[in-house]
Formats: C-alpha cells, structure tokens, sequence
RNA sequence: GCGCCAGUAGCUCAGGUGGAUAGAGCAACUGCCUUCUAAGCAGUAGGUCGGGGGUUCGAGUCCCUCCUGGCGUGCCA
C-alpha cells in the first residue's frame, strides 16, 4: 500500500535539495545551509497542488530574499520521472508544485488494487495499544454520554488499527467497593418491600433511587421468591449485588451491541482484589516512598511526582506552588482502598503484566482531575504515566427534546436509557452525531437527529454513496462495466471537479492517520463529507453515461473508485454504505 | 482562588501543529430535473476570528493579560 500524497512530498523534497545543491554548486546561491521547511497541499488549486515554503523559512541563512531564492531554485529542478510536471515562484516566495497526469493515474489505480484495504496502512506498526472505553458504572442503566463515549472508542478503534496498530478494546467494570455496597443496599430495600408488602425497608440516601433497581427487584423476585429473607442481610447483600451486578452488564453488553459497538474484553475490577493487585501495588508505592499515613490513612504523595514532572518540563517553582496540587488517599482508615489505587492496580496490570505499550481511556471530561495523578503514580512505579497513557477526554452530552433539556442521573432515576434513545434515533444517525466534535460539550438534539433529510450530513455522505452504486448498475445494464481488467485512460478526466474528486481520494491514507495520531475520529466524518461533496459535484458537471466511450469508462472507473472509499469511511465509524435510498 | 476545555457569519461548526484573499452546512434570496437518484448542484448575501498587547517575512493558529460559558478541584467513582 502506499500513500501517493507521501511519495508526492518525498519527490518534492528532493526536487528541492537537487536543485539546492547544484544552485550553490554555481555560486547562485550560498552553500552548506541545510534546508528546512516543509511541503504541504495546497489550499487554492492556483497555488498549484503542493506548496514548499523553504525559500521563505531559509531566507537569512541564504542571505537573499525569498522569491529570489525560489526563481534560483526553481532553475535547476528536472521533473523527468517524478509526479510533477512543473514548479513556479509565488507570493512571498513559495513553490507552488504541480501534479503530472501520471499521479492521477496511479492514486484511481492504486485503489482498484487495494480494494477495501485502501486507506490502510502501516503507519503505526507495532504499536500495541489498550483502549479502554465507556466502562460505566455497572450500579445503574448508562446514559447518553456513555454512548458517546462508546461510539467514540468504537470508532477510535478501528482508526488505529486501520493506521496499523493493534488495538484492542475493554470495558473495565467496578464491581467493586462503596458503591457496590450501596447498590446491594438499594435492591435490598426494594426487594423486601416487594416480598414483605410493606415500605419498612429504606433506600440509603446515597444509595439508588431509579426505577431501574425495582426492575431488578422484581426479577430477582421471581427467580428467589422470598428465599433470600431467610439469609442474614450481609448475605442477602451480596447474593442481591451478585445478581443486580449480572442484571446490569448483561443489558449494557445488548445495548451497546445493538450500537455495534462490541470489547474484547469485559475487565472485572474485582479480579484485581482476588488476585491481591490492588495491596501490591500500594505496597510497591510504598517501598518507593511514595505513600505516608496520615489521620489513619495511606496517602500517594501526588504533588511530589507531579511536581517532579513538571520541573522536568521547565516549570518554575512558583508556578507550581500556584496550582496548590493535593496528595490522595489509596486507603481509606476504614481499611478500604479507594478507586484511585484499584486504578493503579488496574493500569499496572495493563501496561507491565499484559504489556501493552500504551494504555488509551476515554474519559467524561468531569473526570480529568484524575488524569495528572494517575500519572504520576504511574510514573513513581517507573512505568512512564507521560508517555504511556493518554486520555481521551469527551465533554459532556446534554439531550434536548423539543428544545427541552432533558436531565439525567442515574441517583434521581430520571435517566434515559440508551435502549430507549436507540428507539428513537436510528443507528447510523447516533453513530454519525456521537463521533463528531469528541472535545467540545455537545447538544443532542433528538429532534435534529432523528429527522432523515439534508440537514442530517449522514444522509448527505450514504447518498452519495447510494447514487454510485445506482448509476453503476445503470451502467451495467447499458452493457458498461469496470474492474480491474478494464483499461482506463484516466488522461481523459481533465474537468476540475474530476481533478478535486481524485485528490481528495488520494487524502485517505493521511486522514486516517491523522485522525490515530491526534485520537480524533471527527477527522472522518469531515473528509467524507468533503468527498461526497466533491462527488456530487462530480456528478452533476460532468454527464456519464452519455459520454464518448474510452470517457464513460474511466469516469466510471472515478465514481466507482469513490463509492470504495465511502464505503471504507463509513466502515471505520459503524454506519452503513447504502445500495439504495 | 486554582486547573482543564471552549469562544470564528443570525444558528451549528471546519480551519491538518505559523502560510497566500478565514471556509462549509442550516436559515434568507436567485437559478438548474421529458436525460445516470433534486436526500443533489450552481450562485447572491452574511466576519473587528471574545477584547487588548507581544513574538516575525507572515498569527484564527504561538506567548502574556483580561472578559464570558462548561467541567473539575472528596477518605465518591
């Protein structure tokens, strides 16, 4: 597989440092400078397909001014067997690049023989990567922000892998600690109020309220009867959480699959106490001197590390006196560990146990406070928190219904199930929206959402998409088919709008790359509605079936080759590529 | 108070790590279907890129400062 906007910028590099060489070899320009800048795509096809800026970046190294420096450069470039066919000074002093017929040849060519492997590539080789995603509470139903997140991670996902990473993915779940007891507490009241008729039985006030843990109840109900009155509360609780716990993450496994978004693993919180994770990892801290005790307490010395990293990083002692940065509690002096030190245990298992080279978590943006000292414990386990753990963080979702904001918590129990959303709102239009602007809070509109017209940009992409496949089997029935037999001369699709279409094929490779390295799958969702938009311009300027045969055949050859790369963009983020609309 | 994220057209947002005249969609207005899907295309109009400084050939983008909004700042998870 290979990236012909790569090999283009390789090519134009070289051009460059040639033409440097010999320019000073001839005293036009002065020697033993070396040349920085950089290459990138044009904006403005008139600034040509590529743009250089080494004139203007080198200019006093050169001593010279920069639009003179390009005129000598561009003096002594040969673009015999490259993908240019010319070159020229611009503006200020750029050097505006101009691709040759043989480049668009070879980006149509190269996705015919890639097929559905186009755009993949091997970018991130080796990369062994744990994302770990949505892990909701498993005490209550999730709710639209875990759908986000779920999408987002789905999506994230498959972009590293298709950039050549391995990614797997995991839904890390705490069943385990305060909550739980609180949850267990919660079906306790409500299950012996159901069996005993009467309302003797409270909620905790902490505890949970929703609707949601009488369905539990109940169920539990019927599979007991009134078995588990007999049992001492202390075993009822934990035969009760045992089952609320069985309740919940089957139901979140079939709402999240009917968002087709699947785990490779389900990782039990609670499978790190069994196995005594959690005690070593306080204990590994502590031998580093990285805890002390305090009003019976174990405490992590959080502002020492992160001071300690921030030093590294050039920050001067009174800024981070500034941030006023707290040590935290690992074990409470009840005896308990808190959720910080099982996710320590947690991210020790997987970055040195299972050895994954980096650990990736989508997070609520209300959780970042967590981030700096996850890190650094990580870092006082000598595991490089920094470099080895990113977070992904999403804002928050607020769901509007008819312009209404509408409330969710899972305390109150007003909480909209994500099963209840799916009813609504069709899956490709809730994939389409969740992946979409990951780093700013984000207003669901189910009214927008669920509408199926233009203003829903899904529709735009799978139209395009739609239409392909429609006027390729028009075609087919005129007797007009294309494949990789087919010869094509693609010199013929000299209308610009063939030219862009081409040129934002070839953007794939970079995109989803791009979209890896930054964790940012928006960057899909935008280029294909920039392809689409592109195809649809395609399409109207230039007639197809009625054109001159060797021309009907290669603007086939363009529109099929487009059809292949929406549908692997689709692909990426879950939606479906549509025959028919 | 401190920290993180955001502030770009009436509305929702792009802007690929500093490039050339800041772009789409919606809403408004004008055109384009007896011909491959009009869920489409072409065009008009709309801007002090929150304000103010600075860095340099060049700033929506980087630095400082102020303003506004969201989220944090637990022996909750």
């Amino acid at each position: 597989m290979s990236n012909l906007n790569e090999i283009a910028r390789l090519e134009a590099e070289k051009l460059i440092e040639k033409a440097y060489v010999l320019a000073s070899e001839n005293s036009e320009l002065p020697g033993g400078v070396r040349l920085s800048g950089k290459i990138e795509i044009s904006k403005d096809a008139q600034n040509g397909d590529f743009a250089s800026n080494h004139a203007l970046g080198n200019a006093k190294a050169l001593r010279s001014n920069p639009r003179k420096i390009a005129e000598s450069l561009l003096k002594y470039m040969n673009f015999e067997n490259t993908v240019f066919s010319r070159a020229e000074a611009a503006g200020p002093g750029f050097i505006n690049f101009f691709l040759s017929e043989s480049w668009y040849d070879k980006v149509l060519k190269e996705i015919i023989k890639a097929g559905e492997n186009y755009g993949s590539s091997d970018a991130l080789k080796g990369e062994s990567i744990l994302l770990e995603f949505v892990s909701a509470n498993p005490t209550g139903p999730m709710h639209i922000g875990n759908a986000r997140g779920g999408v987002l991670g789905d999506s994230l996902a498959a972009i590293l892998n298709a950039a050549g990473a391995k990614c797997q993915k995991e839904f890390y779940v705490n069943d385990y600690g305060n909550q739980i007891l609180n949850f267990a507490a919660s079906i306790e009241a409500r299950y012996m109020n159901i069996v005993l008729g009467e309302d003797k039985y409270e909620i905790p006030a902490d505890g949970y309220h929703g609707e949601d843990v009488i369905d539990i109840a109940q169920s539990c109900c019927s599979e007991y009867g009134d078995e588990l009155c007999k049992l001492s509360s202390d075993e009822r609780r934990e035969e009760l959480s045992a089952f609320g716990l069985k309740y919940n993450i089957e139901k979140m496994q079939k709402d999240l699959a009917r968002y087709g978004v699947n785990f490779d693993r389900w990782f039990f919180e609670s499978e790190l106490y069994e196995a005594d994770k959690v005690n070593e990892a306080v204990r590994r801290l502590s031998e580093s001197g990285y805890t002390y005790e305090k009003d019976g307490a174990v405490w992590f010395k959080s502002s020492e590390i992160i001071s300690e990293r921030l030093r590294a990083e050039g920050k001067i002692e009174k800024q981070i006196e500034a941030l006023d940065l707290k040590d935290d509690v690992l074990q409470r002096a009840n005896g308990l560990y808190t959720y910080f030190a099982a996710d320590i245990a947690y991210h020790v298992d997987k970055l040195e146990t299972r050895g994954f080279e980096k650990a990736i978590n989508v997070w609520g943006a209300d959780h970042h406070g967590h981030i700096a000292r996850l890190k650094g414990a990580l870092d006082a386990l000598g595991l490089c928190g920094e470099r080895r753990l990113d977070i992904v963080l999403m804002q928050l979702v607020k769901l509007y219904r008819n312009g209404e904001l509408c409330v969710m918590s899972k305390r109150t129990g007003k909480s909209i199930s994500l099963s209840d959303l799916l009813d609504e709102v069709p899956l490709d239009a809730a994939r389409w929206f969740f992946n979409s602007r990951p780093d700013s809070p984000m207003d669901f509109d189910l009214n927008l959402a669920i509408r199926e017209d233009s203003e829903n940009p899904v529709y735009y992409v799978q139209y395009a998409h739609a239409r392909i496949c429609s006027l390729i089997e028009n075609l087919k029935e005129a007797g007009f088919k294309h494949d990789e037999n087919t010869r094509i001369d693609t010199s013929l699709l000299k209308d610009e709008s063939e030219i862009e279409l081409i040129k934002q094929l070839a953007l794939l490779p970079d995109e989803i790359v791009a979209a890896a390295v930054f964790y940012d799958p928006s960057k899909i969702n935008k280029y294909l509605i920039e392809l689409s938009a592109r195809f649809h311009r395609f399409y109207n300027s230039c007639r197809i079936r009625d054109a001159e045969e060797n021309l009907l055949l290669s603007r086939l050859c363009l529109a099929s080759c487009t059809g292949i790369v929406l549908k692997k963009g689709l692909n990426i983020l879950g939606i479906t590529a549509p025959e028919k609309m």
